[in-house]
DNA sequence: TTGAAAGCGGTACCAC
DNA sequence: GTGGTACCGCTTTCAA
């Protein structure tokens, strides 16, 4: 159906062979001849296959996006368009991998279909094993962690201080007199394969700590599903000493979580301070409190990252960390005695 | 670096057509055969070439995503994960093309970088034009519309049927004792590409005009960006006979324009009742009237009907309208005279 | 059932 | 600067 190389280097009256270099090292072809063969390609509507050059050139032009469950989350989709928006100029495809349970995990990671089949591997959000990790590895091409733990395996790692960011967090809310604050996530160890799931809980953990006896710290793991807001704020409220103040693990506990209160007559934040985590959709619009991050610029910087990588550089640093701050908002006040 | 079918073939002691044939039609290869081939394969670590199989055997294994705008849309990355949720395992990539602007959107359709490139093309909530329907159709490949118009050249199209859906909030408002109903959206004819921009809007006006004189619609077109919700209440404020109602194009549009009615001491729904469309993040919790779908589901249909047709099938139907119903729940009331 | 062999459509090396 | 050509790794007839 479409013409090829063949027709085109016929209708030019040139070799395939300059019709070849005419699209991939244009220089190398004298202007003339250049013209001629993007004319002839033009009349013939003809594209570069890519199956055809991948094979030949042993180049996949895949890289290989890797999460934890599937892609429906604010954080993820949003790397994923910002990875896509360098990535897809540069003739990269970024299949999806997305496992969300333990056998596709375990699939992934024995088959390794990824082998001879990816350029590279973006790790996004991704709780990995070192296990894991090693088997990655043993493929030779670049690992990039987005969102993850900062691990050797990777070539390159692009994330927020999560710990700064949490203490920023902690320390705002111990400044305006919080002295008992809750921390309401997923319970790490068994709903997710989120890194920052467990990444954020010791942050927080460890934030508190830093303060001494001044701050104690409770955690409320509440479910992945609808009823999470319910279920933490039901936690709260059969505390017999609740705290001021309720840290997110992100904003899509935290919104809930205010909308619950308000119905159940709470104030946010006169009864309640709430902080969320990602400054994600309408964070801004409700006034949330919330460490604001960019995943778009995430997805791009990794991205650059990569091309260089791929280019043959070594990279500059092997983690790096994108900025983070608290938006202080409407959500948090100082507790009311 | 990795094996090759060469090695397997050796290693198992058969030919290469035998290798090939145990990973693509493993009934055409005795069991004792099959066993020593899968072996060898699992000791050298082999996975087969994409590249490789794409070129020979002339499919692609890509599907094109073309949408306008940054995948940054909860509709457009829930259609993708749903979609991806059954063609990856198919082995089909899906490369996303995401035009935002008029270059890039004349640059798809000129360079056509799809041809040969792509087994189909999955056009979502984009507005399409004849003359470039026209040319994807150049192409012979199946052309699947998600979101969007059904148009002849569309093998299928999958989407929610926006008339009714929006009869089903215009009746309801009407219903309430609602004479005066804005519809807010982006301007559909400059600010984007989405199709259902113009979609809804029709469905608005002919809805209303159903009811012949004895409901008044207006329309407002707030423009795209954060103060989209702040323009929508200054316009509403600023008419002499406000509406009792709202329409928005998404809950996108609803929701910060909920929370900034009652930054302004409007009340919802005893002062202006608001009415979404989708259903997406947070709409339950914040209790919010809104036609619920789900763009996950499409996805899938879209791709079951899909790898129909690439098997070879003729499309049942060629448009499938997906389940939608009005959530009624509480940013909707009678209004007070 | 299995093997031999001819490509699929490019890339890149080597002459000229 | 351009052309000839040997592959890249697989799929798929066609024979054996």
């Amino acid at each position: 159906m479409g013409a090829s190389i063949q027709d085109v280097a016929e209708r030019a009256g040139v070799s395939i062979a300059t019709v070849s270099r005419t699209f991939t090292l244009p220089d190398k072809v004298l202007p003339e001849t250049r013209k001629k063969v993007l004319e002839a390609a033009r009349e013939l509507d003809y594209t570069i296959s890519r199956s055809a050059s991948a094979l030949k050139s042993g180049k996949s032009s895949r890289i290989a996006f890797l999460t934890g469950g599937e892609l429906d989350s604010w954080y993820d989709s949003h790397v994923l368009a910002g990875l896509n928006s360098i990535l897809h100029d540069e003739g990269y495809d970024i299949p999806l991998y997305a496992v969300s349970d333990v056998q596709e995990r375990h699939a992934f990671f024995s088959d390794m279909s990824i082998k001879r089949n990816a350029d590279a591997v973006m790790v996004v959000s991704f709780q990995i094993s070192h296990t894991e990790a090693d088997k990655l590895a043993t493929t030779g091409i670049p690992l990039l962690g987005i969102n993850t733990e900062p691990i050797p395996e990777f070539s390159a790692t692009v994330g927020i201080d999560e710990t700064s960011s949490m203490e920023l967090v902690v320390n705002h809310l111990f400044n305006q007199g919080h002295r008992s604050i809750a921390y309401v996530c997923l319970d790490p160890d068994t709903e997710s394969f989120k890194w920052n799931g467990r990444a954020r809980l010791q942050a927080f953990l460890s934030s508190c700590s830093k303060l001494g006896d001044q701050v104690e710290p409770t955690v409320i793991h509440a479910p992945k599903d609808e009823t999470r807001a319910d279920y933490a704020l039901s936690q709260l409220s059969r505390m017999n000493r609740p705290p001021t103040a309720v840290i997110c693990m992100n904003d899509e506990y935290a919104l809930p979580l205010i909308f619950c209160m308000q119905r159940s007559g709470w104030m946010v934040p006169r009864d309640m301070s709430v902080v969320g985590f990602d400054d994600s959709t309408y964070a801004r619009e409700i006034g949330l409190t919330t460490i604001h991050q960019d995943p778009y610029e995430m997805g791009r910087s990794a991205a650059t990252t990569l091309l260089g990588l791929l280019a043959g550089q070594e990279p500059s640093e092997s983690v790096r960390i994108q900025p983070s701050f608290l938006a202080v908002r409407s959500t948090t006040a100082p507790p009311e005695h």
